[in-house]
DNA sequence: CTGTTAGCGCCTTCAG
DNA sequence: CTGAAGGCGCTAACAG
């Protein structure tokens, strides 16, 4: 391996004087600057980032903590993070805890081993556990997906966007709505996006079965399910909103199982924006949250943050309706 | 910060003792273990991986480098290379070229100057120039869906696939079958999955019209572009295979905006297991690469190049039709 | 069994 | 403007 020693013997300086060109950093003269120069283009010489980090104590790396890469708002948030901490030389080191809380709290430390200068972790939850170590790791750390005190997050408006799509099915004329939603332990998704629903429900003088707010988990499957047990109920509703597109299309495959026309007998709509939303049939009325914007704002923050910037302790994204013939 | 110096003076011992019983290397009395492990379970120590990498060369580190995490294959590729490669202590650092070539080189370089221990080259082509950086990178190396001389790699099976697929279509009495393709640049998708297609549809003696073969892009919009195409021609196919599902989801809208019926009046299927698949009206027909076995197939190499094991230089993955209703 | 010593490759004073 | 020297945190001989 080519070091800076080999370069600075190569070419007839010191090492610092080398160190000094490549951070161009002090004085050098362009005689020794170029010299310097073509050995290093001459031989392709690289300097190592671990003796620099070593030095530096900053490694250029992000560590982005996630409960999975196999659906569409994480993946779109890493790549609008990968797009903006790219631009300033960062790299992003993953740890996919597959939906395990054991593995979030593992990760958080086996990122501060590796040092890396910041962390990023797409929350799914905001566990007490968590929420300490989070407290605990002194490291720039921002949150995506959910609010918390005294941590830097990047949320989405959940409790107004589905507020408004609640609103839209009663300004339609329906009265009768159901809600599949999951666990609260999920603050954003569970909690918030049902007391949106429930408040809207509750403001507009609407009633709302118990049988009609189904949880589930987070796959189609489950939404298909969910709405099964919906229309089990002798009371049915005529409109249905599922906290994600997945479990909307979950839930529109049991109705086109039993014939269901959509949205005659049964409106329905998700959010998320998912790819396949509008391919549907008919196509999904869902929420676009904007979730790369959402992953850049949040490489933006880490950076700030990195650098001691002043900057803003809290985001809420914007959202968008996106208005289809599911409704 | 807390260094090994700490930790050795807290226990009354040399830091050699301390780094002997971190790595479990080399003798260590019973009574200076305990105090050392004592300490550093009180302190909460935790050797700099900067420190450790810069001596032992090694750093834990794995490159993936991939055209996107926004669609299922590459996603759960890496599902499946973070599951293997975690278990072995090794951290993925993310490369996402954004379908980007000449991101892709220069990503080379720069996993190289982070000295990542191994590279994952989730590949979606062969070019010279980059065949050319690969050979020369010196790093262990394993690409991923493409194959390629000298290289160590993890394909799928394409070609077979695909005549088994147009086999099939044969077989429940299509003559006249028409085929959604894409660049052939892409070796495995562009390249093989045609000519298992040309090559069948040869051997059966049946002819295919020039306009039923379409090139196309990686996305569904592409694949509604493709069947209007194909179905512009007057001798018109009754089946078509798509080379990836979200072509053949496109096509299925197109044919659904027509009121043409699936199978009936066109039979479709697509490649790749995607989620949606089974969700489509009807259920496509489609084939299983078992992505995130090929994602764990790869880590395996990597990890048994590193440390120079003996391996297979390719693999080729074992694939799994799934036929449903929309043939 | 344990401590001393000598770097790994780099950056950063500090003199000159 | 430039070189020498020191040290980042750690591991790996090498003596004891």
């Amino acid at each position: 391996m080519i070091t800076i020693k080999d370069i600075a013997e190569m070419a007839n300086v010191s090492r610092s004087t080398v160190s000094r060109v490549l951070n161009d950093s002090g004085y050098v003269s362009e005689e020794a600057r170029k010299r310097v120069e073509s050995v290093v283009k001459e031989t392709g010489y690289a300097p190592s980032e671990y003796a620099k980090s070593l030095r530096t104590k900053k490694t250029k790396v992000i560590g982005v903590i996630l409960p999975t890469i196999q659906t569409e708002t994480p993946s779109r948030i890493v790549t609008g993070l990968g797009r903006e901490l790219s631009k300033h030389g960062y790299q992003i080191l993953l740890a996919n805890t597959d939906h395990d809380k054991v593995k979030e709290l593992e990760y958080l430390d086996l990122l501060k081993v590796r040092q890396v200068d910041g962390i990023v972790l797409i929350a799914t939850n905001t566990d007490a556990k968590l929420m300490k170590k989070i407290k605990e790791i002194n490291i720039p750390l921002v949150m995506i997906g959910q609010e918390a005190e005294d941590v830097m997050h990047v949320t989405y408006d959940d409790y107004r966007a589905v507020r408004e799509l609640t609103r839209l099915f009663i300004q339609k004329g329906h009265e009768k709505i159901a809600f599949i939603g999951v666990d609260e332990s999920d603050r954003a998704v569970g909690y918030y996006r049902k007391k949106g629903f429930l408040d809207e429900m509750a403001a507009q003088g609407l009633s709302v079965e118990q049988a009609w707010v189904q949880k589930a988990i987070f796959d189609i499957a489950s939404g298909h399910e969910a709405m099964e047990k919906i229309l089990k109920n002798t009371n049915k509703p005529t409109a249905t909103i599922a906290v994600t597109d997945r479990l909307a299309i979950g839930a529109m495959s049991y109705l086109k199982e039993k014939g269901m026309k959509i949205p005659t007998d049964m409106a329905i709509a998700g959010i998320g924006a998912s790819e396949m939303s509008q391919y549907m049939e008919p196509p999904l009325t869902t929420v676009d949250y904007q979730n790369e914007k959402a992953g850049e704002e949040g490489a933006k923050q880490i950076l700030a943050s990195i650098e001691s910037r002043p900057l803003q302790e809290k985001i809420v994204m914007d959202y968008r309706l996106i208005i289809r013939e599911s409704v």
